[in-house]
This record gives structure tokens, sequence and C-alpha cells, in this order.
RNA sequence: GGCGGGUUGCCCGAGCGGCCAAUGGGAGCGGACUGUAAAUCCGUCGCGAAAGCUACAGAGGUUCGAAUCCUCUACCCGCCA
């Protein structure tokens, strides 16, 4: 078998690191015990945080022993972003929060056999911690000057909104927690995120003054676009969530289908489980004959069917070829279309519903402004045909089968409609 | 605790009594070109059919008229103690 960094690095996994032969050397001799920590600042885990379950699971493969770790502690504090303090969540939000994601998390794990798999939450071991016990027995290993070079603090510092005590104690929290960890476990490497490294290393750093062993970090590299962008801006603003009702399987699949070439492989290598082999298959592919889009496809399924299932999958790929297909829509049988706009996005109304009403129903259009804004660009079709007029009504004789009709906005963004009493 | 500066639309940022729904970027959205790419170009970008309404941290006030002036509150930044 491969040697599972070397495998990373292929799959440019490891964008900042610990020195990676001495890890190498500790791996070679058996299950190491590592850690990575999602905190719970939204009610569901997106595509980046993704990325780490699966660089997790892929240590796990190659025979080490995983920790997730759920950040019920961090996640009431919140770690400093570079632009604006955040708003704190109450603790009910939190707890329910550490709920959903520890339940997104542990389908990809393995929780029996020699390397089994362990959920731990950082709560169990903050929260009996009195603040005078924090202070003398952590907080006096953390040199404040230090604390300060961290860019997500010095960031802070060097922008008008400044940062709270809280969150500047945000990397204490995180270091004492893979402290604790090894404590406990003998967990000896986290990984992360690159723009985490300052949390990071306050674990290895307070490990080597506490109990002097030098401990092992791996992190990734942020998904971005060719803009440097975070992935999933293009989305309509969003994330790309994990939890099929915040964004659907059928956007999440399109997403990827969409993606711009340069970035197929990056996440090809990044984000499946698939051979170097049949990656390097892909790249080719995609770099020959870009238009046909082989490698987008590939991925998009791949990541829907990780994400959503095989059958959910198997949906939204025939929604996909059904609505973005060469073929007329009125030669799509009424169970074909109905399949397919309901992944896109099914609403009713009633017949003679003018288009403005339709597409704000369908929620392609936030407001009626906005409705004859789009209209008026030419960028509203109802059955692939161009409409004109904001204001006309849509009889019943133009639904396609099973009185569906499909509305789309642009070039890409389908919605359906079944008309119908209401 | 004292003094000074700040809080503008999704983000950054101009405006400093009427010409401000608010200059300019960016993001977003649509169109053209393409390949359901990227880049580029063009358009658009609070709500409302309109009259008009709501908006420039919050609450009051001055004024014919305020994002712009005054008062108080909250938060942020800096200097001093």
């Amino acid at each position: 078998m491969t040697d599972v960094l070397d495998d990373l690095q292929w799959r440019g996994l490891i964008a900042l690191s610990t020195d990676l032969d001495e890890l190498r050397a500790e791996m070679a001799k058996g299950p190491l015990t590592y850690y990575c920590g999602f905190d719970p600042t939204a009610p569901s885990l997106h595509i980046g945080n993704l990325l780490q379950i699966i660089t997790v699971r892929r240590l796990q493969l190659a025979g080490h022993r995983p920790l997730a770790l759920v950040g019920g502690a961090t996640g009431l504090i919140g770690d400093p972003r570079p632009s604006a303090e955040r708003q704190l969540n109450s603790a009910d939000t939190v707890a329910e929060w550490v709920e959903r994601i520890r339940g997104q998390i542990e389908p990809f794990l393995d929780f029996t056999g020699d390397n089994a798999a362990r959920m731990v939450n950082n709560l169990d071991w903050t929260a009996p911690m009195s603040a005078i016990d924090f202070l003398r027995d952590v907080g006096k290993h953390f040199r404040v000057n230090k604390m300060l070079t961290k860019d997500a603090v010095s960031a802070r510092l060097n922008s008008d909104a400044g940062i709270s005590y809280t969150e500047f104690s945000y990397q204490i929290l995180q270091g004492m927690d893979f402290l604790e960890l090894f404590r406990r476990y003998g967990c000896r490497l986290q990984t992360g995120g690159s723009d985490q490294w300052g949390n990071l290393t306050a674990g290895t750093d307070l490990i080597r003054r506490v109990a002097g062993e030098s401990v092992h970090l791996l992190a990734t590299p942020l998904l971005v676009n060719s803009a440097g962008e975070k992935l999933g801006k293009s989305t309509g603003g969003g994330s790309l969530w994990m939890d099929a009702s915040m964004t659907s399987p059928y956007s999440l699949y399109q997403y990827f289908v969409n993606l711009e070439d340069d970035l197929v492989g990056g996440l090809l290598r990044k984000l499946t489980f698939l051979s170097r082999e049949e990656i390097e298959a892909l790249e080719k592919e995609t770099a020959d004959r870009p238009a046909a889009r082989i490698g987008q496809r590939r991925l998009a399924e791949e990541l829907t069917r990780i994400v959503h299932g095989a059958h959910e999958t198997e949906q939204v790929i025939a929604a996909s070829q059904a609505l973005f297909g060469r073929g007329e829509l009125t030669s799509l049988s009424a169970s074909t279309l109905r399949a397919a706009l309901s992944e896109a996005g099914l609403v009713r109304a009633a017949p003679g519903t003018s288009v403005a009403d339709l597409f704000i129903a369908a929620g392609l259009v936030s407001s009626r402004n906005e409705a004859r804004r789009t209209v008026a660009e030419g960028g509203a079709y109802v059955n692939n045909e161009r409409v004109g007029d904001a204001e006309e009504l849509v009889a019943a004789d133009r639904a396609l089968a099973g009185g569906l009709l499909v509305l789309r906005k642009g070039k890409r963004t389908f919605a359906g409609v079944e008309l119908g009493s209401i």
C-alpha cells in the first residue's frame, strides 16, 4: 500500500505541516491517533468541512485512529474571523447544532474495529473547568505577544473592528483540546484547514510546554476558485451546505457540473476517493475535451453520492439530463418531468397566474420588481420560450405533461410549477 | 474614569441640511460570446403598476426640509489615567 502521506501530498491536501518525516516515521510504527475539530457555527457543515471529513477518513482507511471533535465549547466562543466579531449564539442553539453536526460526520467514519473512530465534544472538559483553573493551568503557558501574531488576531487588531477578549481566547481553547486529547487518548496529530494554522499550532506549542512532546499537524489548503474566493460563493450567496434542506442535492450537483475547468482536477483529487489512475484519466479528458465536462460530471456525481447517497444522485442526474438535454420538453413523460422538477424545486399555482407571480412562487426571484427586471432583460423562460411580458397570464393550455410548467431564469436556473387548484 | 474619532445598502466605501434610494468598487443577477466553463464586453442591482413607502446603528429633537445639525443610548477604534 502506498504511504498515506504521499497520497495526501499527491492530492494537494497538505498546505502546511509540521515535520513530515517525523510524522511519517511515527505512522510507520502503527496506528496513530489523530483528531480534527468541527465547530457548530451553523446548523450544517459545508463543503469546506467535508474536505476535512474526507481527509480524516483517508487517514482512517490508512489504518489510523480518528477522533472527531465537535466544538460544543469552542462553538460558544467562535474563532476570530478576519473581518469582524461574531455574534454569539445561545447555548441551546449551539447544543442543537452540535447534535446535527455530529450526525453529519458519523456516516463517514467507521466506529468499529481496531482503529475505530470516536466522537468527542470539547464541552466535556471545558465546561467543568473553573476560570481560576483555566488561567492558572492553561493560560500561564500562553504568551500574549505570540498570541497577537496569529493572523486571525493581528488582522483584527489592524482593522477597526477590533477583537474581544472572548475571541482572542479562542486559540487557547483549541490548544487545550489538543492537550486534552493527547492526555486522554494519546492523540498525536491534528488536521484542519490552513486558515486554522494559528489555532492548530496553539495545541502543539502547549503540548510541548506541558508534556515536552512534539506532536504533529497537517493543514489542508482552502477550497477557492481561480479568483481566490471561497468555493460555493456563486451559489446565490451562500455556502454549499451538506444539509439537503439548505442546499438541495440538485443544486450541489449543478454547482460542480458548472465548475470552471481549472479546478476540476484539484477537486477530484481532494474530494473524491477515486484512484490516482482514474483521476489522471479524468484530468486528461478534461484537458483534451473540456466542452464534454467529463471531469465536472464525475466530480459532481461522486460528491453528490458522498453527501446524499446513491439514490438521490440518480435522481439529480436524471433531472439534469431532462432539463439540460437537447430534447424537447414536450417529449418528456409526466413522470420524468415531475421527477426532474421536483429536484429543481416544484410548487403549485393556479392557472391564469402571471409570469411574474409564477417566478416569485417558484423562488426564482424574490420580488415583483426583480421578476419584471428579469423579463425585461430577456432572462425569463416558460417551457424554454422566452417571456416578453411579465404580466402575461399563463393559462392551463400552456402546461406540459402532468399539468407542469418549466420555468427558467437565465441559462441554467430551473424551477417547476404545477398548475391546478391550490 | 477623561478626551478625541467612528457606526451608510450583501461587502468595501463616498456623501457632511434640499439636486440622495444615496458617487465609486466588488459580489450578485440578466444579455452577448461559449461548453450548463474561464476571461471579456454590455446592462441591471430597496419595495411598490403607480402615487408613494421603507432605508444611512437605536430613540428622541431642531428645521418648510436631515444620512447630513442637536441630545441621549448601544457598540467599535485611538490616546490619556
